[in-house]
DNA sequence: AGTTATAAGCTAATACTATTAGTTTGTCAA
DNA sequence: TTGACAAACTAATAGTATTAGCTTATAACT
């Protein structure tokens, strides 16, 4: 009984979403994705490659969906201005979605076609946003890395618990972000 | 036959650091422990609370052990050069021990005295050496979460190959770090 | 509309995990 | 030497992912 057809693969991937957004993607489990879908664990395997494909896809959703919100941040701005619009989309986003978010980091490199291209798509994003500054290559490059890096750092920090109290949070991002603009002004 | 008593808790954690170290922290498990110290897997419950007890554990030999890192890289330096060692000594335990490193970050944070311990003397540590810096107490928290988000944030990005090509990665650090130090000299 | 091929969802089975209960036995101290 | 303690064990349970193979609903095609 009941065997209508009833999933594909973005329902799979929602599901997964919303359990690791709200429970954290550790507890992300296919059995708990069947149970939210009212299915068993193994019609799974027909629409997502396991659990590591499961994760994967998540990840890329992930990817997507933070461009998507950079890139509807940043629209019709320019400068410092839509750099820091950038750094608080991400940050919003990355609390707002803590499953995918956390997906998306731990992505595993090369090999993969779609994920590598919405990568890229979210870098290309970026580096428009750097454009005014007017860097060569490498300072764009070195750039790039500089600005994931404290974005992700403080924010995986932040979501770990890691600062303690809640202290002024906030503020600490703000200057954060500030302090690397300035840093970019210099190098221009 | 063959019950002699061989264990004892920091065997169990050294040997997890071992696994963690060489193989990453998702593929540490109970088993494998067992397996490496040649004893079968509950009885590592007579040292350790669970895999979740080793995890926490293991936390705590990272923290403890990236301090004693920091301390020697900073020993008779002061002032701007203090702050870079910290910065590259920190970067280098995390490659040596990617496994600890990783364990540290995602450890549990509140309720957990000795773990709390060791963060604060970590902290500490770091809070000597910016204080050439002068900042008053609310800056010196602005700068400490900096501090530890550009270096966790570059660190994970760069152990997850977030990087992509390896293109001069030294470079992106060194510079990354400069300008927060500038930074901070503005703050002054 | 009837037939058929495809594939979705299922059951069953396997092989890993971690964890707890309870037993045996080595070790150390009185 | 003896006795208590605790370490390591066996056995059992429950949860996980994964694969194989069966049924049957769905959709395409005559």
């Amino acid at each position: 009984m009941a065997r209508k057809r009833t999933l594909d693969s973005a329902a799979v991937v929602r599901a997964a979403a919303e359990i690791a957004d709200a429970d954290g993607l550790d507890l992300l489990t296919l059995a708990r994705v069947a149970e939210r879908l009212d299915v068993r664990v193994p019609s799974l395997y027909n629409h997502v490659d396991g659990l590591t494909g499961l994760r994967r896809d998540l990840a890329l959703a992930g990817v997507r969906a933070s461009t998507d919100a950079i890139r509807r941040a940043t629209v019709g701005v320019s400068g410092d201005a839509a750099l820091l619009a950038l750094c608080r989309a991400y940050r919003s986003f990355a609390r707002a979605h803590p499953g995918q978010y956390a997906a998306s980091v731990r992505a595993p490199g090369p090999g993969d076609a779609a994920l590598e291209e919405a990568s890229e798509e979210l870098i290309g994003v970026v580096l428009a946003i750097l454009a005014p500054y007017q860097l060569d290559a490498t300072a764009a490059t070195h750039a790039i890395r500089g600005l994931r890096s404290i974005i992700h750092g403080f924010v995986s920090l932040e979501m770990a618990g890691g600062f303690g109290l809640p202290l002024a949070i906030d503020e600490s991002f703000e200057q954060l972000v500030a302090t690397f603009i300035a840093g970019l002004g210099r190098a221009r």
